[in-house]
DNA sequence: GCATTAACCACAG
DNA sequence: CTGTGGTTAATGC
């Protein structure tokens, strides 16, 4: 499917609002379209990569194949970009990208996004902003991973959901239990347990997929204590 | 020793 | 897919 159009695009990046007409014509001519339902993957590790991603609409969880047992690196919500750093860094995946809900994304072709970075300084700098915020954010969760228990893990994801996913106290999750296990380093049966454990102490409540923080401060504490 | 944490297994909705 | 009980290994008083 082709795009109707990179310049008169509505969920344009703000890297790609820096282009001028002539820029963006060689994205318009080398840029398609896609859409995924849930579920569906947009690319895989071990697979030869030559797409820069960007998404315009949805959820999408980062894999990736450990020697013990999957692991959910991060979630990505759109607007942003998927794929510079395994399609900058190597000529492998080192991940693989699965869509949580429907959304939609333009891929780009890699000589055309190195093109784009050389002649352009502000898209550039745009870019890398964006990969100095991801990896920020990568510090905080190797942290969080590594020196929390579980009960303080979950509820720094559960805060991450909330604030910064949703922007509500209320949303639907959109990871199963064994999603958000492989997310924080824990078994399907210890986040059962701990949902259930914080929704009796009513810090949380549970209907289903859907989950309301009752107590943030409570789940902050929790958060912040380990 | 005794308590706590959390994984693994099995089985049931 | 999810919840629960039993078991077990590691770690810390």
């Amino acid at each position: 499917m082709n795009s109707p159009g990179c310049s008169v695009c509505l969920l344009k990046s703000k890297a790609a609002s820096n282009l001028i007409d002539n820029e963006i014509h060689i994205l318009d001519q080398n840029c398609v379209h896609g859409v995924f339902k849930k579920g569906e993957t947009i690319f895989k590790q071990d697979a030869l990569s030559s797409n820069i991603i960007y998404l315009q609409t949805g959820l999408v969880k980062l894999m990736i194949n450990g020697p013990q047992a999957v692991q959910i690196l991060r979630l990505k919500k759109a607007p942003c970009y998927l794929g510079l750093p395994t399609t900058m860094g190597d000529k492998i995946n080192h991940y693989t990208a699965i869509a949580l809900e429907e959304t939609q994304a333009c891929f780009i072709d890699i000589s055309v996004f190195k093109e784009l970075l050389r002649i352009n300084a502000d898209f550039s700098y745009e870019i890398i902003v964006e990969l100095c915020k991801n990896e920020l954010d990568q510090f905080d969760r190797c942290v969080n991973l590594v020196q929390k228990q579980i009960f303080g893990r979950l509820a720094a994801y559960l805060l991450y959901l909330s604030d910064d996913i949703f922007k509500s106290n209320e949303f639907n999750m959109p990871l199963t239990r064994t999603e958000i296990a492989q997310l924080t380093s824990s078994s399907r049966e210890t986040i059962s347990r701990v949902l259930n454990t914080l929704a009796k102490e009513s810090v949380i409540e549970i209907n289903g997929k859907r989950i309301q923080i009752l107590n943030k401060p409570t789940l902050i504490k929790i958060s912040e204590k380990g």
